[in-house]
DNA sequence: TGCCAAGTATGACGTACGACCTACAAAACA
DNA sequence: TGTTTTGTAGGTCGTACGTCATACTTGGCA
């Protein structure tokens, strides 16, 4: 078993970028040489388990991606409606700034693989669970109750992933903020138990919810502003 | 430009139906063949635009199939909240029956394909469109101010495919299920102008909402029980 | 230090299958 | 019956995944 090195994790990064545009069968092992820079021969090196087990490590690398997005949200909100809109703009911006090329960096190969796919069906279902369960922590702290705040949990995936699908058909943001502004109004009015007002992890989290927030790191389709390596 | 022939639009529905499933790049020519029983040679006779001008066939095929369901959901039902149920009840129906096979007709080409392929990207965009003024038009019937149905729309499709992304993943049905639930609570509470609580078309829906709806003409994985040609 | 062997890494094929084209048959019309 | 329209099977070419023989690197031993 190869322990990480460094053309291996370059390759998984590459290879999650692609999938997340293109697609699991658009995107060819040539591709992710060619934009990881590493050699052809190598891929069955590092990965024995061919496509699929790359694309195992790409999946695993967005599950880590979306939970350290809902962290980052739970650090510049006030409670459940801005958490919903602050996750909201940090997903529209990585979103426009892929000129709608970047949506959610599995639900393309879900869509594509399962639930034939077992393995890789298994997986994505890892990442949704760990999805699930930071959005539940997060509701729950402001005061929802336990088996409430899971249904909203699993309201807010639907609207994002879907979302994401509907704006990048449209290739304008004016969805996908409508329908994040709809639900982000809806949360807002949740009951909540009263003594539980403060929110999330951050304590001095600065209200710059609605601005810009710092560009993704390996995002950005083609080359676009000297910035990262 | 060949008129609408039997075969041809066999193909049209067989390859609606893989492209639902597997989406656009795994869907072969031969698999369409195979599926529709047309000849191999007539694929360029009737479709001179190759893959592209099938699959654009397939989502108009897509787009009247989704309104169709709207007013269908429409006829049972006597409110947004019980009409979002039924809604939901079709597309459950459906990806049961499947066994989590065929969710939205078009999600899986729109994340392929979008906003890259323009001309499909149109297509995708006209679909939604269609289906959009048809929740709008629902909305708006029951009394909900226009802009605001307009922003009910988009969640409420938001919704759907997020929903079946995240439940083709799981293979289960609950996510599914408590996502349309919470979005229909919140539906059931929004404000209305009292005059207009008749709603959609049908008068004499029978209240059998929550029930079993017919099952889909063209889906259903395998053979699966005899019914349909 | 110099050499060898085990592990690590790689470029060059092969096989299979994809979309698409072309040359031919059948049918419809005049 | 000659000609246009409709419909079809076989073949071509490009590309994808996966394999393999071989080169490089590292570390132990004389």
């Amino acid at each position: 078993m190869p322990r990480s090195t460094d053309s291996r994790s370059r390759m998984i990064k590459a290879a999650a970028q692609l999938f997340r545009q293109r697609g699991y069968h658009a995107t060819a092992f040539s591709d992710v040489v060619e934009a990881s820079g590493a050699p052809r021969g190598s891929i069955y090196f590092h990965f024995p388990g061919g496509k699929q087990e790359l694309a195992r490590e790409a999946v695993a690398l967005a599950g880590d991606e979306i939970e350290q997005m809902v962290a980052e949200a739970a650090g510049h909100c006030d409670g459940p409606g801005s958490f919903v809109r602050a996750l909201g703009d940090l997903v529209a911006a990585r979103l426009e700034g892929s000129d709608y090329r970047s949506g959610c960096a599995i639900s393309t190969m879900v869509l594509e693989l399962a639930p034939q796919n077992e393995e890789l069906s298994s997986d994505f279902e890892k990442v949704f669970e760990r999805w699930r369960r930071a959005l539940v922590r997060q509701f729950e702290a402001s005061g929802i109750a336990a088996g409430r705040a899971t249904d909203l949990a699993n309201l807010v995936m639907s609207v994002f992933e879907g979302a994401l699908v509907v704006s990048r058909a449209a290739r304008r943001i004016d969805s996908f903020a409508a329908a994040i502004e709809a639900l982000a109004e809806f949360i807002e009015h949740e009951p909540r138990r009263p003594e539980t007002q403060s929110f999330g992890y951050a304590t001095s989290a600065d209200p710059s919810v609605g601005t810009r927030p710092p560009p993704s790191r390996t995002e950005q389709g083609s080359a676009q502003s000297p910035g990262v390596p």
